[in-house]
DNA sequence: AGGTATTCACATGAAACTATTCTCTGAGTTAGG
DNA sequence: TAACTCAGAGAATAGTTTCATGTGAATACCTGT
């Protein structure tokens, strides 16, 4: 019986009709031929970094914006361009993109240094080498390439945040150490605020020229959706005030269309599955609620065991009492890994945690001052209130607690 | 009453320590000539 | 003698601990009326 039911659903799926023409145009990797609404900062971008083709040395420069304002997009889009007439009109022009925030890439001085040695083809043992061993390989191999380079710094914030600014004091510096080439670096962070404690000397040669991204309003986030949508979808799919809705809660999330595109793609999946043959709002509702429960499942399994120790002990709290202060979290904790048999962290260390969960966006702490009793921070979840059993359930299990 | 000083219970920062992962080196071991 | 093995040294990193310092306002303690 099992086997004649799957393979009537594969028949069914392959007969049934896809309300998508071409799902990959809602995927985060997807890079569209023109950006709309990014005229301005596109020209700008293109001033700054055309000199590159004419093997000067074009201007650092920095971009930042919120997440999902399209500064990636928009570099990856130029930086293709380039690349593609360089290599017809064999201009010496090489381009480097390097993402810090992926753990075990690019992330610290030393994987930068080995991931671009390792775009020259050279290949540098994860540990074991002093770093400015790299560096000399990297300078080496920058040199013998004699073209103009043009370093593309992903979510450099992150980078300078772990391992400080020498990094970019040594990369500005480049260029007065090496005669064939040259180096442009170009800076991508979505936190606005990080370049104000970095060295001032490294502030300003790296940002020569800044580019600004700020959030797309309703109105661009609903042509951004529309287009997507046009080349994703079939006509006639999407009900009315399903793109206005999904342009609404991207706005909710200062003005994020990665998050917006991602809602719109998973509405439609929930539709196609219920195989309904349009987008509804109802859909956009689901979707909604199956993003962000999604987002607590993976990050509760994936934490290690200390941190769903924690996270179980904020949530017990909570559920029995409106506040949940840090001191009690923090006894209650010691009292689980007590009974699971994990030794405890200080609270020290604990409270960094919370800060952790803070910035996945999973709770919401406000420090408070109690005067006479103390100053703490009151813990909340930003978590639908519909999820929190389950991953309470998930915590107790990958702890193994009955 | 009004003003200032204390004080609590943590937060926040910096430095130091630990364990783990990885490479490289060179001494010791083995197998074959 | 060449090839192989394996322990130990050196390096980088993540995760913590230890030590030190900071902080906001409810209370305690003055002061002068």
């Amino acid at each position: 019986m099992e086997k004649k039911s799957v393979s009537a659903f594969f028949e069914e799926f392959l007969v049934r009709e896809s309300l998508f023409i071409d799902r990959s145009v809602l995927l985060s990797s997807f890079i569209p031929e023109n950006i709309l609404h990014r005229d301005k900062e596109v020209n700008q971008i293109l001033n700054i970094l055309a000199p590159a083709l004419k093997h000067e040395k074009p201007s650092n420069l920095f971009v930042y914006g919120n997440t999902g304002t399209g500064k990636t997009l928009t570099i990856k889009h130029i930086t293709d361009n380039m690349a593609k007439i360089a290599t017809e009109r064999k201009i010496p022009l090489k381009i480097i993109y390097a993402n810090c925030k992926l753990k075990r890439m690019a992330d610290t001085e030393y994987r930068l240094l080995a991931q671009l040695a390792s775009f020259f083809g050279r290949s540098i043992p994860a540990t074991g080498l002093p770093t400015d061993e790299v560096y000399k390989i990297f300078y080496d191999s920058v040199e013998k390439e004699s073209s103009t380079i043009l370093l593309v710094l992903d979510e450099i914030d992150q980078l300078i945040k772990k391992t400080g600014d020498n990094i970019l004091y040594n990369l500005t510096r480049i260029n007065e150490d090496i005669k064939k080439s040259q180096i442009a670096i170009l800076g991508i962070s979505n936190n606005t605020t990080f370049m104000e404690n970095v060295d001032s000397r490294v502030k300003s040669s790296l940002s020569e020229e800044d580019v600004f991204f700020s959030p797309y309003n309703a109105l661009e986030m609903k042509d951004i959706l529309k287009e997507r949508a046009s080349r994703a979808f079939k006509e006639n799919i999407i009900e009315t005030g399903v793109i206005e809705k999904c342009a609404a809660y991207a706005a909710r999330e200062h003005g994020d269309a990665r998050k917006a595109i991602e809602l719109l793609r998973v509405a439609a999946e929930i539709a196609e599955r219920a195989r309904h043959k349009t987008i509804s709002l109802a859909h956009i509702d689901e979707a909604e609620d199956k993003l962000e429960k999604e987002k607590i499942f993976d990050v509760v399994k994936t934490q290690p065991k200390q941190f769903q120790a924690v996270l179980l002990s904020i949530i017990s709290i909570k559920s029995s009492n409106p506040y949940a202060y840090s001191g009690e979290i923090y006894d209650f904790y010691k009292r689980l890994c007590f009974k699971i048999g994990l030794r405890p962290l200080t609270q020290r260390r604990v409270s960094d945690i919370i800060r952790e969960f803070e910035l996945m966006g999973i709770l919401n702490t406000k420090t408070i001052s109690k005067g006479r009793y103390g100053r703490t921070r009151d813990i909340s979840l930003s978590v639908s209130s519909s999820a929190i059993p389950l991953t309470k359930k998930i915590l107790e299990d990958e702890l193994s607690l009955s």
